[in-house]
DNA sequence: TCTGGGGTCCTAGGACCC
DNA sequence: TCTGGGGTCCTAGGACCC
């Protein structure tokens, strides 16, 4: 057994501007120039470059409000390519187990690494090391904060974001409430819109504060999660890594359509439309579904009519991830909550209560489901070889055409290889 | 005219039981 | 006038994250 004592050392690695950036790979032109990337139907902004936030563009904005200051500015819009997106955060992912198995992968740009079996005075080094092959390896540029816990090394990142080496490491700081003093509440981890306002009225506006403030104080006036940020502000970690990405507990579909939908004949085949992504990728992991929910509604932003929002969950006798079945229900739920008159501008469904296990199903187990099973495994086979929605049910509405809105696409593939960006070795 | 999509966890309160 | 008390389980909705 080793006699050294490690520190503790998380460091969160979160891309830039990812969207942007990604977009960037393929039109260099653009670097340095104000770059955004529109959410599905073209709706929201969800991705900014640097330059771009510097406008006082802000996140989540509607694109239409913005519209003004992106003509003006002559800034580049890109709608949202996820099947790109997608295929260059595995190639970060795999660049960072390159140099450690300690990872957790949180969202499609950001890795926590577990960095404690390095020295203390060597982690920032070897962070700007993990900096530049990522850059070097992928194109993408990040930002690495590295502290003693998960909360504090967003904080770190935080800081590093403004940082031009890109990298900023707590570890070796004996006090850090001068820098605590400068993050405001509301951008600490897992404080939202409702706690800041709490903290707000408390007079708590910066991390340190926070830090500071009792235990008992915040676990009676809020709750464990609360408490569990105040703590991980101090060094102590609460909150650990989670290496083995576990299995997820719900799959949820939805789209905002291009054009609001009165009629339900569409209603139903957006519907049937997401059932058969959802049981296909539950299928994909080999998840059975206990029950479905299907929710329509009409646009919150809007005070032209009345506002209607509905859902229903329903049951299914045994867990499953049978196209048909899903569709079935989530069909009759449509029925019991649609009415009519309405301008519906979104429909989605979540299967929930995921499961792996075949237990229920081994009881019935019989012909006709093994029949079943085949069909629904060449369905996916055969979408997967030849494009999504190649098999679709009739109620998909695959002949027509789609109710979405993607004006700025790149058209970007990175499984044609040809169209891949040749990165410069540094 | 036009406002994304996909997750997790916690808690309050209702249903039910003895 | 006045209607127990304590426990468990489940779910809907809220808050948070990216």
């Amino acid at each position: 057994m080793s006699s050294i004592q490690h520190t503790k050392k998380i460091a969160l690695v979160d891309c830039n501007s990812f969207y942007v950036s990604c977009e960037r790979l393929f039109k260099p032109s653009l670097n340095k120039k104000p770059v955004i990337v529109l959410s599905n139907n073209d709706g929201c902004i969800i991705s900014r470059s640097i330059e771009a936030k510097a406008l006082g563009i802000k996140m989540g904005d509607p694109y239409f409000k913005a519209k003004n200051i992106i003509l003006k500015n002559k800034v580049h819009v890109f709608s949202s390519n996820y099947a790109l997106y997608g295929d260059m955060s595995r190639r970060v992912m795999r660049t960072l187990k390159y140099f450690t198995q300690e990872i957790e992968i949180y969202s499609i740009d950001e890795a926590f690494l577990d960095l404690t079996n390095f020295p203390d005075d060597l982690v920032e080094l070897f962070g700007k090391k993990i900096r530049s092959t990522i850059l070097e390896w992928t194109g993408i540029p990040t930002s690495i904060g590295i502290a003693t816990t998960k909360t504090l090394s967003k904080i770190a990142n935080h800081v590093a974001k403004k940082e031009k080496s890109g990298v900023v490491s707590l570890i070796n700081i004996k006090n850090i409430d001068s820098i605590l003093e400068k993050i405001e509440i509301n951008d600490v981890w897992g404080v939202g819109k409702q706690l800041t306002k709490f903290y707000i009225r408390n007079n708590i506006s910066n991390a340190k504060q926070l830090k500071n403030i009792s235990n008992t104080w915040i676990k009676k006036s809020s709750n464990v999660l609360s408490s569990r940020t105040a703590m991980e502000l101090r060094g102590i970690s609460c909150i650990s890594l989670e290496k083995s990405q576990s299995k997820r507990k719900s799959c949820c579909v939805s789209r905002s359509f291009g054009k609001k939908v009165e009629n339900y004949q569409e209603l139903k085949e957006s519907v049937t439309a997401h059932c058969l992504n959802a049981a296909e990728k539950i299928r994909s992991e080999s998840l059975f579904a206990k029950s479905i929910t299907v929710y329509i509604r009409t646009s919150p932003f809007q005070n032209k009519g009345i506002y209607y929002s509905n859902s229903k969950t329903m049951d299914f006798p045994i867990a499953t991830d049978n196209s048909f079945e899903i569709v079935k229900n989530a069909l009759a739920g449509l029925e019991f909550i649609f009415k009519d008159g309405y301008r519906y501008q979104k429909s989605g469904i979540i299967l929930s209560g995921l499961s792996d296990s075949e237990k229920n199903q081994n009881l019935f187990f019989n012909k006709k489901n093994n029949k079943i099973k085949n069909l629904m495994k060449s369905i996916d086979l055969t979408n997967h070889r030849y494009g999504r929605s190649t098999l679709s049910l009739a109620d998909a509405g695959i002949s027509k055409k789609r109710n979405t809105r993607k004006q700025y696409s790149s058209k970007i593939d990175t499984a044609d290889f040809y169209l891949l960006p040749r990165v410069r070795a540094i």
